[in-house]
DNA sequence: GATTAGGCTTCG
């Protein structure tokens, strides 16, 4: 079998070897505190490694491209144009390009920064006055770029400082110079020029072999081979019980193989670097062996990884220790395919556990910050650590030493209630005690044990790392660059907790008063990450089920969920108020304009007719507007068991009143029905007007489904002695369908598996608001809106959102076409603290 | 120079 050599000896001769050398793109990767001198090797075309020391290659993110179609920026950065550049900008998320027409020798400034200047030429603007600026690179940038740059080489840099320039009048360049180094946050980007490149070719400059990847189901026994693969398991680098650090991989790939490999170092940043399932790999020369009848993949001489971001659409950024790395377009494909493959293909775990979503009895990984340290005993060790977020349940606090924690105590005090105590054992303690406060951790399958029962509070949860590796058990360190801690360390940094060195120096006192804000950061963060902001009035025992798996189900089924509320509909909230006929099930608009439809209507009792005043049940009343209309108002006040009653018990017919009066009547009295008289006495008036007007509220009849009776079907509810007037009774004996008030809204809910739009229908219960009063309660809306703002508070990132627990039932609609699934909310209501 | 571990179910 051939070895790597082979392989790539073969490939250099290929005829399509030097279209690829062209295509070469080198990333040099961040130089590691503690990794002692890095090396940056360059490969010849026989495949040997060829070491050579330089000094530190310190650059943020520097690469050599060429021909590269797609450039690895991340999305959000967005291109300037030289004639837009301008003072006082933040270019933190823009980049410039352009080819380099001039650079000057590396200089040191007074303080012994290294710099070299180069002038750039924006090509798209060949013809503008001002075609060139001046750009400024310091540092360990300026060393780096002194190196590679060329004459005719491309240039971009993403994230730089302008200021302007002394210099540039006078060489008829851009005003401004571009300032460029690590402490700017820039990253550089240089696309060798294609003539340099062929001629380092013939000049027989070191080249870099071509790979062949091998796919995980044509692995044979006692072979070296180059591999991709996505995690499907791994356990983070441990102390092995030999001299070197140990990390198992299991790989899969589309060829649906599966591959374990064990791999050994002395260094741990040679090992891969793997932070979650569905990270992707590229081995380099790693062994294959049998082993229990299955291959097995093992570090042998030469071993080199690179490990990616899984997730669709991240920044291809590789994680390594290697300090020069080839990396080409169609491995940039690579990662893209199997990217997408896993996306499909390996079932991701859910959302990362927060401290505030623990389960007891359960294993989670957990992303945190190192607060505190201390020995316990022989076999295990303690680690306070946060993630911002509080656990609902009271926690376990190891008992240890004061003089034994390690940390700073303020903060310890501040975050007091906050932290968990992960008691770490065994083969963990000494990855445990090298731990550096302050630092950001991912601890993978921590258990979280319910607390003994004969404990005084016997509720309480423990966190313990168990000995041993089984599950991926294990402690890793994450990098600052680590999107999760990004996010994370924005997030700890937003509650405005106080890190500083002096504080140790701090009086108990002072530091009592610093601490004055706990209850405040405890209360934001139950609110806006922790106690859900609804909750369920039923079906407590039901499990969580994720957004995905309730879309890829079969309807109807319900189920519980826990969820964000990402957007809802409609934003103009009086526009979720609707009038719903039970009996049709048709929804409709509430019905605006009807003061209109009052007078309307009402004018037609210019001359009363007053045959049917004054009955056995009513009496009735003729008033005349005092303006010039001088209109006829005739009110019916309903007597009931003979007597009238007092105004608040009373029910009123008015005939000719407009919408404004009958607001006035329905205040002082029980009820108010619109009328009319016509030829068989009393009637309703037509049903796009409320037929009753009761407290606040208007009530409307269903026009589908209604079959109006006349008035005097009322007196049957007047003859009872203490007539309730609710609407649903005089709707009843008025053979009214009483149009019921709903609110009726879209929520889109994301989970940690995609979203899903479900539907609120809700009379009253999810707002405790009733529908029916919200369109003339000023305060009822401001409340509404008010929930709504914390259900789905305004500007915020989705993960500061709050968690909202709802129960959902999906159910089928059928149409002649097509049959198709919806999604309701049932049971659930705004939680108490947030009405 | 060999060894480490070889994931698949977790003491306190």
């Amino acid at each position: 079998m051939c070895g790597p050599r082979g392989h790539a000896g073969r490939a250099a001769r290929a005829p399509c070897e030097r279209k690829w050398f062209c295509r070469r793109m080198v990333f040099v990767a961040p130089s590691e505190a503690g990794t002692g001198r890095p090396t940056v090797a360059f490969c010849s075309p026989g495949g040997a490694v060829q070491e050579q020391e330089t000094a530190a290659m310190p650059v943020l993110l520097l690469k050599i491209i060429n021909g590269l179609s797609d450039m690895p920026l991340p999305s959000y950065v967005e291109k300037e144009e030289l004639n837009n550049l301008r003072e006082g900008v933040d270019y933190t998320n823009r980049y410039f390009q352009g080819i380099v027409i001039l650079s000057y020798p590396l200089t040191k400034l007074a303080d012994g920064t290294n710099l070299f200047k180069v002038v750039l030429q924006d090509t798209g603007n060949l013809y503008s006055q001002i075609n060139s600026i001046n750009v400024l690179i310091y540092g360990k940038m300026a060393e780096d770029c002194s190196k590679i740059l060329h004459h005719g080489d491309t240039f971009v840099v993403a994230g730089f400082k302008l200021a302007k320039s002394p210099t540039a009048v006078e060489h008829g360049r851009h005003d401004c110079q571009l300032e460029v180094s690590e402490e700017a946050g820039s990253a550089v980007y240089i696309y060798a020029n294609q003539k340099r490149m062929v001629a380092s070719e013939t000049l027989s400059m070191p080249v870099a072999p071509k790979y062949v990847y091998t796919s995980l189901n044509q692995l044979k026994d006692g072979t070296i081979v180059n591999l991709y693969g996505v995690v499907k398991f791994f356990k983070p680098p441990y102390v092995s019980k030999g001299t070197d650090y140990c990390s198992v991989v299991t790989l899969v790939d589309p060829s649906n193989a599966k591959l374990t490999c064990t791999l050994f170092s002395g260094n741990v940043d040679c090992l891969p670097k793997i932070y979650k399932v569905g990270d992707i790999v590229r081995f380099h020369r790693i062994k294959i062996r049998e082993y229990n009848g299955q291959m097995q993949g093992i570090t042998g001489g030469g071993f080199a990884s690179l490990t990616f971001d899984g997730t669709i659409g991240a920044p291809i950024v590789p994680r390594t220790s290697s300090k020069v790395y080839t990396f080409m377009e169609e491995e940039l494909k690579t990662i893209k395919e199997l990217r997408v493959w896993a996306a499909s293909n390996l079932s991701i775990s859910g959302p990362p556990a927060k401290l505030s979503g623990v389960q007891p009895m359960l294993f989670f990984d957990l992303t945190c910050q190192l607060v505190g340290k201390a020995k316990v005993d022989g076999s295990s060790f303690l680690l306070k650590v946060w993630d911002g977020t509080k656990c609902p349940y009271p926690t376990w606090k190891v008992p240890v030493e004061e003089r034994d924690l390690e940390g700073e105590k303020v903060l310890l005090r501040q975050l007091r209630n906050l932290t968990a105590d992960i008691l770490v054992y065994d083969n963990h303690m000494q990855l445990a005690k090298s731990l550096k406060i302050g630092s950001f951790l991912r601890i993978y399958s921590i258990h979280a044990k319910q607390g003994s029962a004969d404990n005084e509070d016997g509720s309480h949860i423990e966190f313990h790392l168990h000995g041993g590796t089984c599950y991926g058990r294990g402690i890793g360190v994450l990098p600052e660059s680590n999107p999760e801690v990004k996010e994370l360390k924005e997030f700890l940094g937003s509650l405005g907790l106080s890190y500083s060195q002096d504080m140790e120096s701090m009086s108990s006192l002072e530091a009592e008063c610093t601490s004055n804000n706990v209850t405040d950061l405890e209360s934001h963060l139950q609110r806006c990450q922790q106690l859900p902001v609804t909750v369920l009035t039923d079906h407590q025992d039901l499990k969580n089920t994720h957004l995905k798996t309730i879309l890829s189900s079969t309807a109807p089924q319900q189920y519980r969920v826990r969820a964000k509320l990402r957007t809802y509909k409609p934003q103009k909230l009086y526009q979720s108020v609707k009038l719903h006929c039970s009996k049709c099930n048709s929804l409709q608009e509430v019905p605006i304009g009807d003061e209109f439809d009052f007078c309307l209507q009402g004018s037609a009792v210019a001359a009363p007719n007053t045959v049917f005043h004054n009955t056995s049940w009513y009496d009735s009343v003729v008033w005349t507007t005092q303006d010039q209309k001088r209109r006829k108002i005739v009110i019916h006040f309903v007597r009931h068991d003979e007597l009238l009653q007092q105004p608040k018990d009373t029910l009123v017919m008015i005939e000719g009143g407009t919408l404004k009066e009958m607001w006035k009547l329905a205040k002082r009295f029980k009820c108010v029905i619109p009328v009319r008289s016509a030829e068989h006495g009393l009637q309703l008036l037509d049903l796009s007007v409320p037929f009753l007007l009761q407290g606040n509220v208007k009530y409307y009849g269903c026009k589908q489904c209604s079959t109006p009776k006349p008035i005097k079907s009322l007196s049957s509810l007047a003859a009872v002695q203490q007539p309730s007037w609710e609407p649903s009774e005089i709707a009843k004996v008025l053979g009214i369908e009483l149009l019921q008030y709903v609110f009726i809204m879209r929520f889109t809910l994301v989970d940690a598996t995609g979203p899903l739009n479900v539907y609120l229908f809700d009379y009253e219960k999810f707002f405790q608001i009733p529908a029916s009063e919200i369109l003339t309660s000023n305060s009822l809306q401001q409340k509404m809106q008010m929930t709504m703002n914390t259900l789905c508070p305004p500007g915020r990132k989705l993960d500061d959102l709050p968690w909202l627990e709802c129960f959902i039932r999906s159910y089928i609609v059928k149409d002649e076409m097509n049959h198709q699934v919806y999604y309701q909310i049932f049971d659930t209501t705004v939680a108490e603290d947030v009405v």
